[in-house]
DNA sequence: AAATTGTTTATAAACAGCCCG
DNA sequence: TTCGGGCTGTTTATAAACAAT
């Protein structure tokens, strides 16, 4: 309560809007009028909410605007976007945000050119009007001047904002007034103004793509993803980190305490998707990310994807960006607090990493976590799939609220809440009873499709062909566990138990797992990397409980390739994989490969990447366990040939 | 800066005595006298840092001890040992504690039985004297009257304190006035006062065995262990863990702030080592620890073996008990800050676990990180080790700074510092260069020996004999990875680059990793579970970074049999091993089996459990990026073999 | 000796899912 | 039956204490 501004700083309650921590701890966030919808109303000079567009007088792409500080995130978001949406490319690309102070009536209209403070908030330009109090140092080398310094070996282009002229319209800052707890300057500027450039300019080590220094909404783990991969060789020393996310996010270098740092430093540590090399020489470490568990996520394709949001409305723009878990646009997440529209997909294009290749049965590997399943009573463990003998991998699935019932069999209880995604950590293993459990068939299932991407990366010695081989050994020795199995397979279905009668039946058609559509910095959960302990439980595969929080199944496999980069990706590495890293190719480019067709399910649901956790760890945690539930292992095994075969 | 206790809240600063978050959270702590060492002087009535004893007036074995407020913790407790040493199991064995607010002077010595505020802490007197402001509830009946309420199914012997008589000495309680922020009670008085009751009188839910009610020394990483593991199906659920812990350590009950229980479940949801599972009936889940990460640790066996430690002197032992990383006795981590002392060694019998099965290579398995190494400069890759052709298991290695030099080929530069042990995540990856690369040849390595003990578990369904079936796969198809490699082979040696000539040479004689020998609640991190990616980097282990913090290597195989029941339990279990957990027999009692003979090296180095982090999610994360370095592996292998012949 | 880099633990919070009244 | 509240779980953010360099 006292302190730690938890999610970030800025809704200190719920949809606080503008003034973040401001040192009144318990003062209830005056919800602004349109929380949960923001005001339809687009291009009126002053909106409901009192924001206001102020043509800037000297530049014509850049407009004023000025927002009062009660006026909720999300409002201002939709404002911003429904502005942007409807100048069209070629309006202002460019918003000086200012955030009015004066006073805090929710939708006070106030279009006075308030340079009170100094929580003015440049969208792009170095704020030149508001003579905020402090210095404007660093205005704009922010932008193209600091080259990322230390750039040691990273490619020229990396991280290029391909579609840099939507940044203006840059709806993921939220404007949120700095009480100047740092003495430091308040106004942010962000870098250069080449709006208009459009994308396939990789240019080096682009500046700003974030304009306001209001705190961004990624997380410092996004963050951190977002600056590795924007180098060529996805690896940067600390300081490096440091480096990049204060040029690309002037807040945390103006107005976020020191203590950022720390932060970044522990998320380093504490994610098990970051790890630390050491440099050639010696001297410097590097940090990196798991190539399984990259996304490739860079600043440039969360930009783009929510670009593409955009042009379906605002409303579903916003929609979108919203519940993104943590990953995307925290701010957004509490812009929009819509439940999964199930409007029109939302498309992200820009997902394409090197490993993709969407293939075969690499998806499979998902688990999602299912809600907790009252399933083993005593009734007997339903039927098992109709899989082939294999039983190569073992999924049990505690309870898939939504997804994949097919094949589900002896459901057992109504299932209470059909879409729960979350609850991540373990799927809840039926103690000392059977649970129906998925069983996936071939390894072909989990080998497959491996091969090919890795060899693109620069880094990746030798790209070897996958060897599907298997595990020979007998799956029963694992059963004597009865605990673990935490997470459930992903496409597959649910178990038994429970299982949503009103759930699609299609393999690949997941229920809507509510929530968000978005990019997932989270990593992805590869089912594990070479195992320590080699022999023993390989050949079975339950997916414990663990990761895989909310994965979403594809809406279709068509979208798996096209927009599940994240995805695919995680599905395809089989683990130990090759050290495949995103092609830069890819990532540069907006839309990467095209073999996909549209998905036939709105993206809300489909795009909304498997919210995996950081490190495969959790997964290969609950492999462990899967043995011990072998015998009672059964159903959903088919689902997932299923699914394989409609790939092909 | 503000809030956060952070570790404990005892001392917020460094040593910071007696009062705990007083809501001046600026002011510099004092710093007693005796930081770095506690006084000697061990009976005296009134001690240096003026403690006072003072005879209680009317219980026999009960005294009064008199704090001054600034008396740095460490001190009491030191003199407190000494006075327990002296005293002798005869002596009084119940303190109550009273700090003296009156006045801050360091080493003061007042001996006035300040019943001042109500930062009384009684030990197992329910505090008549001191008249304390607050109410007295629930005074006696944390003894034994809380039965562990709802404890369902766990078995009535399960954790027993055996060597209760030994409480009244207890060191593992930091008191510290609590400033009453809950409005709670705050004076605690430990239960019963049963003292003499020798060991193995496994008494049903024994009551409390943590006298005073100041915040325990434990992590509650490690409560919640001691508390999953006082039962005998070692699965709880979470109000259960709630209530045993508050009922083994009164302060949760009375002083703690409701935000601990929000601590508990972060801490279980953090820590992969803890699992969720589902109740046979489907509507509670438990919580249980994955039985690889499983040290069985007990509060009884944590009090016992800090017992034992005292006889060595109170110096070793205070000393031995200090620095156990996170785990044991936070409290007393900050009394002794001595650095790992080569004294004699300390002998922790406690720690028997059924898993354990010392045998063939499990214990290779382990892994440990060694520290920042500058290996690859670019010299070529060390030959690879002279293992057998099978290449099942690789490890990378780092820089393995004091460990199993063994077979270590082209040392790269001097090691920077041999000793070092920390810097757990990762081992640092020499970025595209080669680094010395240990290869565990055969999977009998890693499989053997991991049949029997899962059976005793009564929840394990079938035990099934391990096949230890190997992969077949290409070992090559990983090396193209480079990255990654964090964590190194525990029993392995280094790789190559430099390995620290100083160090022994023996297999099994790590370099005392530095600090603790203590008992360890950290998860063991065995190699992982079987891995959901199945085929693909299977053959070829390389520990990248990741894990296994410190983990020391056996002084010998005896000592790894003997003592190192963790380490052995986690090399043991191959992964999805059977879930065998601790056998309660051998909790129960003393010291467990007796087949070790005395380990040769001190404890000090050797029971220092490796500092495994919970979850073998990063091992496994490690194993993942294996592969892409392979052609560089070379040098360690043989190490391991070599190992487990010698096992044999 | 001080600063940087890393690792862990503790807290607070925001939410999500589920159960229950 | 539905809705709201409480409990359980999961994540992210911060602050800190240390450890290693």
């Amino acid at each position: 309560m006292r302190r730690s501004p938890r999610r970030p700083l800025i809704l200190k309650r719920r949809k606080l809007p503008f003034q973040q921590k401001e040192p009144t701890p318990a003062d209830p966030p005056r919800q602004s009028g349109g929380s949960k919808e923001p005001s339809n109303s687009s291009d009126s000079p002053c909106f409901p909410d009192g924001v206001c567009f102020i043509g800037h007088p000297s530049l014509s792409d850049t407009q004023v605007v000025v927002i009062p500080k009660a006026t909720d995130v999300q409002s201002v978001i939709s404002v911003l976007a429904a502005k942007g949406k409807d100048s069209g490319v070629q309006g202002p690309s460019k918003f000086i945000l200012l955030s009015d102070n004066g006073n805090q009536d929710q939708a006070g209209s106030f279009c006075e050119t308030a340079t009170s403070e100094g929580d003015a908030v440049s969208t792009q330009i170095p704020s030149q009007e508001p003579a905020t109090k402090e210095s404007t140092h660093t205005s704009l080398d922010v932008t193209g001047i600091k080259p990322l310094s230390k750039d040691g070996n990273s490619g020229p282009l990396d991280d290029s904002l391909t579609n840099i002229q939507w940044l203006g319209k840059m709806n993921t800052c939220a404007l949120e007034s700095e009480p100047a707890k740092q003495t430091q300057g308040k106004e942010n500027q962000a870098p250069m103004s080449q709006t208009a450039q459009a994308a396939s300019v990789p240019l080096e080590t682009k500046p700003c793509e974030q304009p306001l220094s209001g705190r961004p909404p990624y997380s410092y783990m996004a963050m951190i993803q977002f600056a590795i991969n924007s180098r060529k060789n996805r690896r940067m020393t600390l300081k490096e980190i440091y480096t990049w996310i204060e040029d690309h996010f002037p807040y945390y270098r103006q107005v976020a305490k020191p203590g950022w740092k720390n932060s970044i430093r522990h998320n380093l540590s504490l994610h098990d998707m970051f790890v630390r090399e050491t440099a050639p020489d010696g001297k410097v470490s590097f940090w990196t990310i798991r190539p399984e568990a990259n996304r490739c996520l860079t600043l440039d394709q969360v930009y783009k994807s929510q670009k593409k949001t955009v042009p379906d409305g605002r409303k579903i723009a916003l929609a979108s960006e919203r519940r993104m878990k943590p990953l995307l646009p925290r701010t957004e997440s509490y812009l929009v607090p819509i439940q999964l529209p199930v409007a029109p997909p939302v498309y992200l294009p820009s997902f394409t990493c090197p490993q993709q290749r969407v293939g075969t049965s690499q998806a499979a590997k998902r688990v999602r976590i299912s809600p907790k399943v009252t399933q083993s009573d005593g009734a007997p463990p339903p039927p098992l799939a109709v899989s082939p003998p294999v039983t190569d991998v073992k999924v049990e699935m505690k309870e898939e609220p939504v997804c994949v019932p097919v094949k589900c069999e002896t459901p057992k209880g109504p299932q209470k809440r059909r879409c729960s995604s979350s609850r991540r950590k373990q799927c809840l293993v039926n103690s000392s009873h059977e649970e129906p459990v998925l069983l996936c068939p071939d390894s072909s299932f989990l080998d497959s499709g491996v091969t090919s991407d890795a060899s693109m990366f620069q880094d990746s010695r030798d790209v070897e062909p996958e060897e599907p081989r298997r595990r020979q050994d007998s799956p029963d020795r694992d059963y004597s566990f009865k605990t673990p199995i935490k997470g459930s397979i992903h496409l597959t279905s649910s178990t038994p138990s429970k299982p949503s009668p009103t759930v699609v039946l299609e393999p690949w058609k997941v229920t809507p797992v509510g929530k968000g559509n978005l990019l997932d910095v989270s990593p992805i959960r590869t089912p594990g990397g070479p195992a320590l302990t080699p022999v023993q439980d390989y050949t079975t595969y339950s997916f414990s409980s663990t990761p895989f929080k909310d994965v979403p199944l594809f809406s279709s496999p068509r979208e798996l390739l096209h927009c599940g980069a994240s995805r695919a990706e995680a599905a395809e590495s089989p683990i130990g994989r090759l050290r495949s890293s995103c092609s830069r190719e890819l990532l540069q480019g907006g839309g990467g490969g095209g073999t996909a067709t549209p998905a036939n399910r709105s993206l809300t649901e489909g795009l909304m990447l498997d919210l995996l956790n950081d490190s495969l760890s959790k997964i290969l945690v609950d492999i462990n366990f899967s043995g011990l539930e072998d015998e009672e292992l059964g159903t959903a095994n088919i689902s997932l040939s299923d699914f394989i075969n409609q790939l092909k």
